[in-house]
DNA sequence: GTCTATAGCGCGATAGAC
DNA sequence: GTCTATCGCGCTATAGAC
């Protein structure tokens, strides 16, 4: 193995694979065959595929949530936080040669067939994102720049939801440049 | 069995199985428990897996696009209309004791795992809705009824993802409720 | 911490009787 | 058209050597 660290090794080859096809379709041997270790060894580090999605699940939400709170933490207007905040899913579809799916939006389509701490971090996840795209939202109608009626909390689910199944239906056609667009367009009428 | 048609309480099952966990986790053997019938039975009928999901996105495809082109080609006004499309995605939702989601929602995120013919199934399906979508869209905008900037089609695809990702994120919160609140939301952005 | 080996099960699919 | 029986494989997980 190329990485000092195999329980990361472990982790990135696991999302990997998840964001391609999900975690039905994952098994400890495409992790063995992409890292090159045994199986065994693998259970060694995530002792149950559960335990595996749980800490996966961990990290990425930490990841990703660590990204969001810099853009919503920063000095950009309310909509170039929201296109960077768009940005962030159109970075996943594009990075790598085959297009991957945010994480926790595969998941969701697979919460039935998870372990409850997965399911708790997929809801969690969820959860987190919208409470952040509130308080861009609120921020730019209080700055003027958005000119949505109704709720706030509403706007943000709405624009959460489009962004998780952007993903999901742009992989079947037009890929990242058509998640950009679609994203360009909703700004447009939260803009007027 | 109850029903006469082996093949479409075969379909039916099938169709439940996924809208809840998704094509990787549905198994023949599920199948097979659901209606009383023998795995070798169902090889019968659908000798593949992959024939069996083209035949039921084949189906659903039919059954749920005619259901849009009768809102669609209905006296309704551009308004009413997209409710009442939405409205599909919500009664998916609440229908049965579990929640369940658009079955080319979920084959989307298992799109990768998909054989030939049912991959572009789900891609047609996609395509059809938009294309309905831009229909209202633009009647809507002529009646003076809707506002946006912009490409229709763009509009259409953000409010399909918008309604599939609904779907899934839903889900794991709010259920059928949330998504309601988040079309009239829509609704709402595109009537100013 | 990684390995070999294996248990035990569920999977998709097929052969052949009725 | 439905059944019993079975094949061969991949899966999660464990035991135990190194």
């Amino acid at each position: 193995m190329i990485k000092g660290d195999t329980k990361t090794a472990i982790l990135d080859a696991a999302q990997e694979l998840i964001q391609r096809s999900g975690a039905n379709a994952m098994s400890y041997q495409h992790i063995s065959e992409a890292i090159g270790i045994r199986k065994a060894s693998i259970h060694h580090h995530f002792p149950t595929k559960d335990a595996l999605l749980d800490a996966l699940i961990r990290r990425y939400a930490a990841y990703f949530l660590g990204l969001v709170d810099s853009i919503v933490e920063s000095k950009k207007d309310p909509a170039s936080k929201l296109r960077a905040y768009a940005g962030l899913f159109e970075a996943t579809l594009s990075e790598g040669k085959q297009d991957k799916a945010c994480l926790c939006g595969m998941l969701g389509a697979e919460l039935s067939t998870l372990g409850g701490p997965a399911a708790a971090g997929v809801r969690r996840f969820y959860r987190e994102n919208e409470a952040r795209l509130v308080r861009v939202l609120e921020e730019g109608k209080a700055q003027g720049q958005f000119h949505y009626k109704g709720d706030a909390k509403l706007v943000a689910a709405m624009i959460f939801s489009l962004l998780e199944g952007g993903v999901l239906v742009a992989r079947a056609e037009g890929g990242h440049q058509r998640l950009h667009a679609m994203a360009e367009q909703t700004l447009k009428l939260l803009q007027r």
